[in-house]
RNA sequence: GCGGUCGUGGUGAAGUUGGUCAACACACUGGAUUGUGGCUCCAGCAUUCGCGGGUUCAAGUCCCGUCGAUCGCCCCA
């Protein structure tokens, strides 16, 4: 028998883990800093959470891992935004929580795409939501709260894309404006385009197989339908990016995947090499009728998710240095006959904070000092037979060569006095 | 969903126009050194080349299928 993970998904080993957890304690201190909250919403949800009416996204329509159980629809989450909303409706957290709510979510997120480095079918998302007010400078502290968890990582070779799409009346105008202009060439364009023309001919903009056509090039740009409000709030989110010194470049073009984006869209792509052809690290923005889809009060939230595989491919890439947190306090060299002699000194020095191993496997010393060489042992305890006899251990320090015989009793002290010697 | 490349031991890999014992290096295990490692030397370590089928006297090497990885497109985190 054969079985190996489905195409997509991968295990995380526990050669790797140590970046994983160091990656996300790093992302929790950010967001304690911004004074988020974390939320934990299931990992499968009712389809209609993530299936709403008219929406155009390939995520929703094609990728979706989604499975009956009696007459029920399920489906794995392919993001985190929508299950938190549906959390914080559900919950009535815009009355027990002070708004806006701030939010954040870790964890698995499915969509069923051809994998490749960067993407797989299984893969983990950090995002936030900031869910309640509707002021700019939210907007742009959103960003900086992403932005600084990516440069936290030392990853620099980064562009902020940023657009706005207006409220919901400059949208609509701009969606009339936009068919009007496909009228006569949208029969030229791309069989997807064509459905975008009806679903949403907003994203007909964002089309990278006839992006060069003539059509598109010259499309009337979504500013002139903006009205006066709209502008102002864009206005106000770029001046506020410029307060925080985060670099941006205004790209119109940008419409994003997910239907409910109102206002602000951006999108954080690395433009260092080993990021392949996927090159969003994180992508977000602001939507005005979410919560109100849900069925909870006319609320706007705004928030972003970062692709956890990504972040940390490019985080090594651009040479990180994690810790190296393979190392042990002690080693215990255990020779024959020594029964439970060995054990107990383990349990000792665990209960006073070292980290230990305990040797249970028949094997030569040399074996076992080489074992310990390969655990980054600070620390050995030989115990052999007249150890035993005489209560005592034979403690070696690494770094120092120091090997002394003490008794039971002054094992600790002795392990405080050689780490003291290390610092 | 479409196109290209690739798949040999724990790891990195060599394998010529199909014809041996499937190199080499690292790692690992044991020994020289039976209570002291990181150096050196010696020995051991793939009935088998992702999986399945085919061509052939003969296939890791050719063909088909399949699974997976990877690159580009698409999509997006």
């Amino acid at each position: 028998m054969n079985i190996q993970t489905p195409r997509g998904t991968y295990d995380i080993l526990p050669n790797e883990i140590s970046k994983w957890h160091q990656m996300e304690t790093l992302i929790r201190t950010v967001c304690d800093l911004y004074d988020y909250k974390e939320i934990r919403t299931p990992i499968f949800e009712d389809t209609k959470v993530f299936k709403r009416e008219n929406d155009s996204s390939d995520m929703v329509n094609k990728e979706m891992y989604t499975f009956n159980m009696g007459n029920d629809s399920f489906t794995l989450r392919p993001e985190g935004t929508a299950g938190v909303i549906r959390s914080f409706v559900q919950n009535k957290l815009y009355g027990s929580m002070e708004l806006p709510a701030k939010l954040y979510y870790m964890g698995e997120m499915f969509r069923h795409e051809r994998p490749q480095k960067g993407r797989q079918r299984q893969f983990n998302q950090f995002g936030i939501e900031n869910i309640g007010a509707k002021n700019p400078i939210i907007d742009a502290e959103v960003i900086a709260l992403g932005y600084s968890i990516v440069k936290s990582l030392g990853i620099d070779s980064v562009k902020v894309l940023i657009n706005t799409l207006g409220d919901d009346e400059s949208r609509k105008k701009y969606k009339d404006v936009l068919k009007e202009h496909f009228k006569d060439s949208i029969n030229d364009l791309c069989a997807d385009c064509k459905k975008r023309y009806e679903l949403n001919p907003l994203r007909i903009l964002d089309c990278k197989i006839d992006h060069n056509h003539e059509s598109i090039k010259n499309a009337p740009s979504l500013e002139d339908s903006l009205n006066h409000e709209s502008k102002k709030y864009f206005e106000e989110v770029l001046n506020a990016l410029d307060a925080l010194d985060i670099p941006y470049e205004v790209d119109d073009k940008l419409v994003r995947g997910l239907d409910y984006y109102t206002h602000t869209v951006f999108e954080v792509i690395s433009t260092h090499k080993d990021s392949g052809s996927q090159s969003t690290i994180f992508g977000g923005g602001r939507y005005d009728n979410l919560v109100d889809y849900f069925g909870g009060p006319t609320m706007s939230g705004v928030g972003f998710a970062i692709g956890l595989e990504r972040l940390l491919i490019l985080a090594n890439s651009e040479g990180y240095e994690f810790e190296d947190e393979n190392y042990l306090d002690v080693y215990i060299i255990a020779l024959e006959n020594t029964g439970y002699f060995p054990l107990e000194i383990a349990t000792l020095c665990r209960a006073n904070g070292f980290k230990t191993e305990f040797n249970v496997v028949e094997r030569s010393m040399k074996s076992q000092f080489k074992s310990a060489d390969r655990k980054n042992a600070k620390n050995i305890i030989i115990i052999g037979e007249d150890e035993v006899k005489n209560n005592e251990v034979t403690i070696k320090n690494i770094k120092s060569k120091t090997q002394v015989k003490i008794s039971v009793t002054e094992i600790i002290n002795q392990l405080d006095v050689f780490s003291e010697g290390e610092e």
